[in-house]
DNA sequence: CGCAAGATTGAAGGACATCAAAGGGCGTGG
DNA sequence: CCACGCCCTTTGATGTCCTTCAATCTTGCG
């Protein structure tokens, strides 16, 4: 990863918005990017939140374990999310682990360098807060249809977000951008993998979906919205 | 309530930690208590975020409702408890509705006097990130249990949670605060009305809980957080 | 006393998790 | 280059937890 490609996407970053441009030079030169490979942990739930981290390239998932070993993933991030960041702010230790879906590419400040900054910038801390603010409306949309929506149409609402945040156009349709099994969208979605692979093959059938190994394409958008508003 | 008692409120309040006492005593002076009935709403899902609340006595929940009017309690507060405080600092609609449990005493700030607040003290903003920081690990929390755990299991954590709030010491045990319907259960917990009745009545039988109407004492704690943990 | 709101209980059915087993792809190493 | 093995995926059978529907009971209050 370049300067050039590092410049476009710190400004495009939700954490440097109005951000004065001394300042965000000072971020650029102030960098630390550091490569994770695939299925590789970024940090692990518990640790000290030691540094601040924007993800340059690749995805990865957020997600925690229960006390019985079952594993639920929060979020699926991309280039340009700042990941762990409410863990930083708020020096606490992070309360998830971070994997690497892809090889990554992440751009890392030491935490003591950030708040150092923040305590400078006051747009850092009101970006921080609408940053969260933002997760944390998403969180209850996420908890709301846990509570009230069968698995079906949560899987909807899984597949087209992912499709949002991370998809790519292809012949026909649009190609979640991170490889996923079967299990971790279960895991997204919050059921297991059997019942993910029955509705996936059910909707492919219907050509919704083109659905393969680690890999699955939208095709008709509008049935699967249609899908994740509740008109089964 | 009077002045004293508003002033020693304010003063535990999260938002106004470390304030500099200037800023403290202009924001006691600018309070507008308002009275809320029970049943009455303090905002609804929707509304223009034009004021800061914190809740000065009773409780109140913040809940949704989604496409097909299934209704998801998000939060239930108490006393002391800042309640939309995350709509009026992004200056974005209120996400959710909150409903008086009980007549309530919310203390109320115009938006733009508070924004205008926070950017003369940096203290305001930071309170406030931290503030949505453990809210979000809070909900991060009830997303991952909403995910993975049964509903009796759901249930207890819901009810030691809600004792831990709003619970005072009686006879044998402790009481939780306000006044909550199965049905009120049922929405926190994300479930029915009848499952949150079933599995009240069988704790009853085994002396883990008093219930009665829109009443539960926890008599058992230990055991209750047995539950919650999954050891049945 | 009677009504209304809340709570309980039973019966029935369905959606979903679990268990078990077998069927593909893909990379790797022989 | 082929074959082996691993991981991902599919599919069937089975069971159960939970929702749903319906009816009755209780409690507090006007």
């Amino acid at each position: 990863m370049n300067g050039t490609r590092i410049r476009a996407l710190l400004a495009r970053s939700p954490l440097c918005h109005e951000l004065p441009g001394p300042a965000f030079e000072a971020m650029l030169r102030a960098t630390e990017p550091r490569t994770v490979a695939a299925r590789q942990n970024l940090f692990h739930q518990g640790d000290a939140a030691h540094e601040l981290i924007i993800l340059g390239t690749g995805y990865l998932k957020v997600w925690q374990i229960d006390g019985s070993g079952d594993p639920t993933t929060i979020h699926v991030l991309g280039p340009g999310d700042p990941v762990g960041a409410v863990a930083v702010f708020r020096q606490v230790p992070y309360p998830a682990t971070a994997t690497a879906l892809l090889d990554c590419v992440a751009l890392c400040w030491p935490a003591g360098w950030m708040l150092n900054l923040m305590e400078r910038h006051p747009a850092v801390r009101a970006n921080a807060l609408s940053l969260v603010g933002s997760r944390t409306e998403e969180l209850v949309n996420r908890l709301r249809e846990m509570a009230t929506e069968p698995v079906g149409q949560r899987t909807a609402r899984a597949l087209l977000r992912l499709a949002d945040q991370t998809g790519h156009a292809v012949a026909g349709g649009v190609e979640i951008g991170c490889p996923l099994s079967r299990q971790d969208l279960a895991e997204i979605v919050g059921t297991d993998l059997y019942s993910v692979s029955r509705i996936l093959r059910s909707w492919a059938a219907s050509g919704l979906v083109a659905a393969g190994r680690l890999r699955v394409v939208l095709l008709n958008r509008a049935a699967m919205q249609r899908i994740a508003d509740g008109d089964d």
